[in-house]
DNA sequence: CCTTACCTGTCAGTCACTGACAATCTCGTC
DNA sequence: GACGAGATTGTCAGTGACTGACAGGTAAGG
């Protein structure tokens, strides 16, 4: 009980992680072969081979077997922003931080695209993907608002202003990216749409 | 059963949306009395005197009661935007399409700040608040398209980029302007917004 | 008056999600 | 190897949003 910092007990945590993952997986392919709202919980956790009862806690609604691991990916941006010099100016800097998170999308682009097409077309998904997705300018905020100049009494509206367009831009590209199947490269999509926001 | 178009009964609808508006009051008064979540669908009806089954005949979901009008909005934007001169750089004519809203904002200001921020302390309300405010972009793209010179190819995904970005300045304003409690002006903040992400 | 279409209440059912309890398992410790 | 604490699980029971089906009532049109 002294260490309640982290470590945990280890296998304790990696095994919860294990049947996280598992359920995610058979719950994707459930989704995609017939659809999300026709897949009930329990035939997830009949798949998994546990009850009902138990995927609820390891995931706190069905949404989130899709969209869960989407925190991750704003603790990502975050952390690559932060490793920004700071004398960068907001929209270069989140434009880098944004690189890793584009690779990532490009290397496993067969996966990825296919993800974001289930997403597209199951209306009862995209609310929770927005809200996701609203989560990550939460984690942006604190860094971007550094990097500003001028009056201080609206330096973290600006900076709001400005991390949400720069996400709104990021959905704009993968989206697109994700339509096209992948034929145009995302780094130039995401420029592009940077571009003409600024212009 | 001659004209399917329109003017129907004039009767029939007149009194479906004076219902559908007396729900929508009384199921406002509710949630902010004793909260969304805590609010079932059951009190509401009994409140308004009818079945709990024929509020669903009004309402597709509960959270509608609460955005359901959002949806105008988004075609009043979209008809702001129409109304704007074909020369008119996209910027520009969204910034003037979104000042009959702010008018309208701030003309039940009381009003509209107490929502806001039911909407902010409702965590189960933002999903589908968002969702609303994606949709506007649906509504204001073809005329921002219009708008745009340079390559074709381009010219939806530039207007998307455009567009969303536009419609998250305004969503960091209003949300400002309500934190704030209406003190500062929602023009003013508007204007901030968008200064600073096209700087 | 009568037909037609709509509105409504009631009943029954599905499904996501939650709390409580007891049985089981794992791990660290003696 | 035995033991006790804590975590994990299945089961049961319940809430509440939402849906389909059926039947009675009411208003519009001929």
């Amino acid at each position: 009980m002294a260490n309640t910092a982290r470590a945990k007990s280890g296998l304790r945590e990696m095994t919860r992680r294990a049947v996280r993952a598992q359920i995610a997986e058979t719950a994707m392919t459930l989704f995609a072969a017939n659809g999300f709202e026709q897949t009930t919980v329990d035939q997830i956790a009949a798949e998994v081979g546990m009850s009902g009862r138990s995927v609820f806690r390891y995931f706190p609604t069905k949404e989130d077997m899709v969209v869960g691991h989407m925190d991750e990916i704003g603790e990502g941006l975050a952390e690559a922003l932060a490793a920004r010099p700071l004398d960068e100016d907001p929209w270069t800097a989140l434009r880098h931080a944004m690189q890793p998170h584009l690779d990532e999308l490009t290397a496993d682009a067969d996966t990825n695209i296919a993800m974001a097409r289930m997403l597209d077309a199951t209306p009862a998904l995209r609310p929770s993907l927005l809200n996701k997705r609203a989560r990550w300018a939460e984690a942006l905020l604190p860094d971007t608002t550094r990097r500003l100049r001028g009056p201080t009494r609206t330096r973290e509206l600006r900076a709001r202003a400005i991390v949400s367009s720069a996400l709104a831009c990021l959905n704009v590209a993968v989206d697109e990216w994700a339509r096209t199947g992948g034929t145009k490269p995302l780094d130039g999509l995401l420029d592009t749409a940077l571009t003409a926001v600024r212009s």
